[in-house]
DNA sequence: CACCAATCTGGACTTTGTCTAATTCCCGGA
DNA sequence: TCCGGGAATTAGACAAAGTCCAGATTGGTG
């Protein structure tokens, strides 16, 4: 499956997302890529031929495509949110000195001995994220 | 054990870092509460009586901590960072919606089925975040 | 007491993200 | 084809977290 402009409209109408100009590229630069991108990146890709999209635009689509589904957000570097196509159940690798960031697939990882939650409580996700750097 | 003015000397020289008021202060406020604070928590607490202790300072010497390994970065919240004066091995609980983030104890905690690092690095740390919120 | 390296400081600056009021877009009906 | 109007987009002001720097302060040592 590989994933051009004209498959966007369908993906975002099947979230409910009304497909505009602005909303496909973006979901393309994302989908296209299957990269860990930041709203900066974004906004880069999507307007490298000639200026399309403000930023205003950018910061609220990736927020309406996290509230959809279409997205899930990444919270590793403390300067930045990471935009994520995959919203598959998976873990992360985190190259703390590159900042690169890729996937680990959560299927043959099993997480045992969480607490209890709070009455009340109910999960919304678990991450986990594995720091690693160059050896010294 | 409990962590008065008096001991954070000893505690910061033991890791190698010179013990001034201000760094006396700052450590006094994360390790007396044994609370994960941000650097305006910390600038808060520093700064009630009277102001002391300025931004930088405090941008400083909690960057200076985590390098000497004093205290802990935990990276939950998009918006800032968290300075954790626990640096045993644990994990984190954050509750999404008050901001409330607590400790799990890395003791119980299983994680198997990780992939082999690529060669050359090695693992800096593992994040393990369960976010929870109230149930709808 | 004077010296001086280490530390601290105010404030300018940067980056990431938010907000708002005004404009533009686009679809559906006449 | 020509509206009308709600949805979407936009520029730019604003806010919050964090960085940086040049100058002032401090406090231990001779
Ligand atoms: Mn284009
Ligand atoms: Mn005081
Ligand atoms: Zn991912
Ligand atoms: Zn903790």
């Amino acid at each position: 499956m590989h994933y051009t402009r004209d498959n966007m409209a369908g993906l975002l109408r099947s979230h409910d997302i009304n497909p505009t100009h602005q909303r496909i590229e973006i979901a393309h630069a994302l989908f296209s890529r299957q990269e860990h991108l930041s709203a900066d990146q974004v906004m880069a890709i999507v307007n490298t031929r000639h200026s399309e999209t403000s930023k205003a635009t950018v910061y609220n689509t990736l927020k309406l495509f996290l509230e959809k589904g279409l997205v899930r957000e990444v919270i590793v570097d403390p300067s930045k949110v990471f935009f994520d196509p995959n919203t598959d159940p998976h873990h992360h690798l985190y190259e703390v000195d590159s900042g690169k960031l890729s996937d680990i697939d959560a299927e043959h990882i099993q997480i045992s001995g969480l607490p209890p939650l709070p009455p009340g409580m109910v999960t919304e996700g678990i991450d986990l994220i594995v720091r690693i750097r160059r050896k010294a």
